[in-house]
DNA sequence: ACAACCTGATTGACCTATCAACTATTCCGC
DNA sequence: GCGGAATAGTTGATAGGTCAATCAGGTTGT
């Protein structure tokens, strides 16, 4: 036994299913209402947050790819599709030539700005809401630990 | 504020974005782990999986797209691919003449057999073991009662 | 019996994601 | 400074997912 057991006991195997449960109902939840009311996806909705929160709403393509753990040819694909839809524009950098900055426009700033308060009140009614003040600290203090543990495995 | 503020506070800010950074993050793993250790994705596996589980390898094609969660049309196109890999194999049902059975091949059951333990070592180390039993314990009280709330707001 | 409707499933068009291969530039050791 | 390794990003082929349309077979009401 020590290490651990090769198979789940029960009340893991519940815990698991959980888990991969609540994550399908709710980036379905969340995807219905941001394309219903806002007309972007989930992934535009995250390209254009992590732009808005950056100095000037611009990111270098890495940092970008970084902060969303996307793999370089997925968001450069994605920037071609919402480069088409007037979201983002890309610039070269002037100081390392391989490189490019992802810039929103005027355009997709207004859509960012348009959206997030509709989609930050359905994460309150799916999310927070859902849960007690109590489980919300015990959740996240769960989430942490995991998220720790993820994240020190990935970079080895 | 009664109701329920319209922005997330920076607790509730940071539990949503530790949530979502999970979510991510554990299925990026385990689709790796499941990639590079069976040939399999994840979509495969929670196939094989439904599939193994049922009385003779077999299901009807809306009771496994009802198990998966997943779009008939989704289901419908994926079992083409797994037939051509020789995983499934879809069979007319007799009573009913509109519908089908979906088949476990011997090969798909090797498949998931040989799959399986592997990759329940892995959710064991990047899931439950990541977790103290306290931990354990909390999280699936929240996940539960997240679950609950977006399956009564899903069913209408 | 038969029309209207519902259900189980497939298809094709289109959009999105992944993988491998490639280009261009910068970094590093010597 | 020069050759090799590493980094930033793009591209094209292919796999996967969604939507709307379709079809065949059941079900229901009259």
């Amino acid at each position: 036994m020590g290490v651990g057991e090769p198979w789940l006991g029960d009340d893991e195997q519940l815990l698991w299913r959980l888990f991969l449960r609540s994550q399908v109902l709710i980036e379905a939840q969340l995807n219905r209402q941001l394309q219903r009311d806002s007309d972007l996806s989930g992934a535009d909705y995250a390209v254009l947050v992590n732009l808005s929160e950056a100095p000037e709403g611009r990111l270098r393509g890495f940092e970008l790819a970084g902060a969303l753990q996307w793999e370089k040819s997925r968001l450069s694909h994605h920037l071609t599709r919402m480069g088409r839809r007037g979201l983002v524009r890309r610039e070269g950098c002037p100081t390392d030539g391989r490189g490019a900055f992802v810039v929103l426009t005027p355009q997709g700033r207004e859509r960012i700005v348009a959206a997030a308060p509709l989609h930050v009140a359905e994460v309150r009614r799916c999310f927070i809401d859902a849960l007690t003040p109590q489980q919300r600290l015990a959740f996240g203090d769960a989430t942490r630990a995991l998220v720790i543990a993820l994240e020190r495995d990935g970079a080895e």
